[in-house]
DNA sequence: TATAGTGCTACTATTTTAGTAGCGCAAGGA
DNA sequence: TCCTTGCGCTACTAAAATAGTAGCACTATA
């Protein structure tokens, strides 16, 4: 796979942490616009770029592109005959924020009181 | 409070979705660079602006007000005499990230591999 | 041979973030 | 009273990330 310096890795200094500490590289790489809504729309079966891109609103593919080169150097994803999927890394990942939808119902309804 | 109206609010149209699904403002917000960071670095205790700014390794103060001021609209961190700190909301939150530490060494080591 | 769908790359425009300087305020000494 | 210190921040320019659009190369199917 082709390399992309910009990755957080762990391991290596990341933007905003000379320590190379796994939690701020992964803070790092979630912190990436869409990093996030990725992971989320393969909750629950694989897309294709073209797919995933729609689910994602139309991001423009050169941000889907690098941060699927991302994920997937983070071994979160991986593309598969059936398109991009989670890893089961990935899908570890993506249930520690399983719970989110319906916490961020709840969190929209205390914002209303 | 001053509105920031680039703040993802639930009920409205945000960056890349016009459902208004508070999931989506949720991620739109987390998805912002050092939100995140922010949250993490306010786990253990309140912070003063100026001890968070160092926290987060000298992110520029304009990232860090603008990014404070969502994050209080959001009702997940407040303003208190020690500083600021998570309200609440912001702890479940954090907590739902709260294993992530560990999870983010598991994840370093299995890249090892 | 055309048609449609795929995964992308390339390019410019716009927005966000980084980096630095410094203001106005409050508290605490000398 | 006049310094100094630390606070929360604003203002500004430079750099980087993201948005938006066009279209190429490839494959499969008709």
């Amino acid at each position: 796979m082709a390399k992309n310096p910009k990755t957080p890795t762990p391991g290596k200094p990341v933007r905003g942490s000379t320590t190379g500490k796994p939690i701020m590289a992964l803070l790092d790489l979630l912190g990436n616009r869409w990093a996030l809504r990725i992971l989320w729309e393969l909750r629950d079966a694989p897309l294709t770029f073209r797919a995933l891109q729609e689910a994602c609103d139309g991001v423009s593919p050169s941000v889907l592109n690098s941060r699927l080169k991302s994920l997937k150097e983070a071994r979160f994803v991986e593309n598969t005959d059936a398109g991009y999927a989670l890893t089961p890394l990935g899908m570890e990942l993506q249930e520690k924020f399983g719970s989110l939808y319906q916490w961020a119902e709840k969190w929209a309804a205390s914002l209303r009181e």
